[in-house]
DNA sequence: ATTAGCACTCAAAGCGTGAGAGTGCTAACA
DNA sequence: TGTTAGCACTCTCACGCTTTGAGTGCTAAT
């Protein structure tokens, strides 16, 4: 069977009413509602068909009709309209998210107002450094027998540990420490230098300063392992209960539990596709099988690195939260692209225009 | 009337009964469980009598027995048992926390440890900046017409700002800089130079550097002013669904709305007494009424600074749950004392090599 | 002073009923 | 032939009634 005109006008009104109200919608509500000319009994026999097809089911024999995973795919695909943003909503977001912050800030910031604007849980995770050029490495006195540690990477990550010696050290013996390891190490990718056999590299040019290199370039190490992490921000928590699909505990529990393990969260962000990604019902991992996920990456100095996203019930307005997501990230992009035009090796050059 | 002993007994067999298992306690089923050689008809009269001094209260006529708010506050000065932690579970916390991780790490792992723990919702403030003194400012090239301003305290908190410049900088410059404000600012708390008039101080020495301070201070002072600032760790949202207070959506959707207003939640911590504070239902604030809290501060090298605790139903284990704390704080001490002059005192030497 | 016994209370669970929303089918209609 | 009105049927949900059981308070006996 073929889905007619009219049959994808009525499975349109079917899913727009549902994800607007969350009950089943009945023949008679759908002809009221949209004034399309047709009978209730008409409206029946198309939704029959839209049933038979696969793109509504029945709760039960006298309920309404509700849209199947498969029409939501097809509402996402080629239904929905996403629209622009109203301009007070677009204002604000730029507003709060003006301010050249650290990725961290940025990413929980972002994951505030989207869980704002949408109503929904949402996340957002800081970049990878796994690419990240090392710019500047910082070994800083603080207390006896105690330094700092700092990594600073090209795309503005700060990392830092402190570390308590096994030995002493004086202020030149850090420099010293400092500037080679910078001189060596400047330009690599911090996944690199995890990988390569940095003790060996380093040893001649650190021979003068004894035991001092023993001791701190195990904590530079634990520096850089930290930045390959992604941090994970949340928020939104109890706007759960705001939805009725949640009204039931076991419901709420689900979803919470779910969203408060951190680790295999960050992991189903980390391993998503590029670029605005949905994901609905069935396409997502088994413990998300009724719910949906939207997500979109951000790029810091145009290396591709956050994501951030919205989790919520299968029934939520994919248009208005693309679009959200969509000016969130371009907004983050923009923010972080400045750092441009330098003559260190980067080839990709990138003109903002508009 | 007197609180007899037997009057005592029977108000803490209540109140053990009803922490156990959220259902009010009737005399049939306390004279079971406790054979204290009574029959029910004594316990009701002795129960009675509970009531008229303000112990006990009934939800309705014909059901057991609730502690009131009174009944848990004595319970908790005089009745309760705060006995020692199952040797297992010490290993366990000390093994977890061991590491001589960043006061916002540990803040993270000991809220996470405090609710697997204790099966509450659980947070951790990191230490307010506001007395730590400054160690060491760093002001680094990171790009073009970019900086990373980094500020280090003697209580080992490192915060750090990337600055735009509106001007052009050489690393003679930066570094002159950093030496100027280190050597000014050596000392003095945050708090403190937050509120002195740091630009007129600064000026004369860095009148070589023409535009660079009007662009560095300000995000200085930025820098500094995040240093005031307490970070919130929580964790354990979802524990409450493990609880029968819960059950009910609109008490679950209180809790957690009341947690995530994260500024509210901070500001009830930092305006707490010293040392380990249990609150009961009314001596909280309006918002909490019935609830109990608990918490306890840590220090950092002998200064007075983060809170951690617990939040949940009146019906909490409080003996229990406060050893876990004094426990947990107690050892956080431990870990950050090490910074003081006497050289002795860590027991283990961790030597990496390879 | 303690306890057995009994009448009383109240929440919670179970049951039956009726209303309402919705369907599917059939027959009539343009 | 596609559309619609009509009608019987189904199923959930809300309501009220009854029953059950846990627990109390009081009284009288020990």
């Amino acid at each position: 069977m073929e889905l007619s005109e009219r049959k994808l006008k009525i499975l349109q009104a079917v899913i727009a009413d549902f994800i607007s109200t969350a009950e089943p919608v009945g023949s008679r509500t759908l002809s009221k509602n949209h004034d399309m000319g047709l009978s209730p009994a008409t409206i029946r026999n198309e939704m029959s068909d839209l049933e038979d097809m696969g793109y509504l089911t029945h709760p039960h024999a006298s309920a309404g009709r509700v849209p199947s995973d498969k029409a939501y795919r097809l509402y996402v695909d080629k239904l929905m309209n996403t629209g622009d943003l109203p301009e007070e909503m677009k204002r604000r977001i730029t507003e709060e998210l003006e301010s050249g912050e650290a990725p961290d800030a940025v990413a929980k910031k972002a994951a505030e107002i989207l869980s704002d604007t949408t109503n929904l849980i949402s996340f957002a995770i800081t970049p990878s450094g796994r690419e990240s050029k090392l710019q500047y490495v910082n070994v800083l006195p603080v207390a006896d027998q105690t330094v700092v540690i700092m990594v600073v990477t090209d795309d503005g990550k700060v990392n830092n540990t402190a570390v308590r010696l096994t030995c002493d050290y004086t202020n030149e013996n850090l420099e010293l420490m400092s500037k080679v390891m910078t001189h060596n190490l400047k330009g690599k990718t911090v996944n690199d230098i995890l990988t390569m056999n940095i003790v060996q590299t380093l040893e001649t040019d650190l021979r003068s300063l004894s035991a001092l290199p023993q001791s701190v370039i195990p904590s530079f190490m634990q520096t850089l392992k930290k930045m390959l992490d992604s941090n994970l921000y949340m928020d939104g928590y109890s706007k759960v209960f705001n939805l009725p699909e949640y009204s039931d505990v076991d419901r709420a529990r689900e979803i919470l539990s779910l969203v408060e393990k951190k680790e295999h969260l960050t992991n189903v962000l980390v391993n998503r596709d590029e670029g605005l990604v949905i994901t609905i019902g069935d396409e997502n991992s088994d413990d998300m099988k009724d719910m949906a996920l939207i997500t979109a990456d951000y790029k810091v100095n145009g290396r591709l690195v956050g994501k951030l996203g919205v989790l919520g019930p299968k029934r939520m307005k994919y248009g208005e939260i693309s679009s959200v997501i969509k000016y969130l990230t371009d907004n983050i992009n923009r923010s972080f692209e400045i750092t441009e035009d330098k003559p260190e090796g980067d080839p990709e050059e990138k003109e903002t225009d508009e």
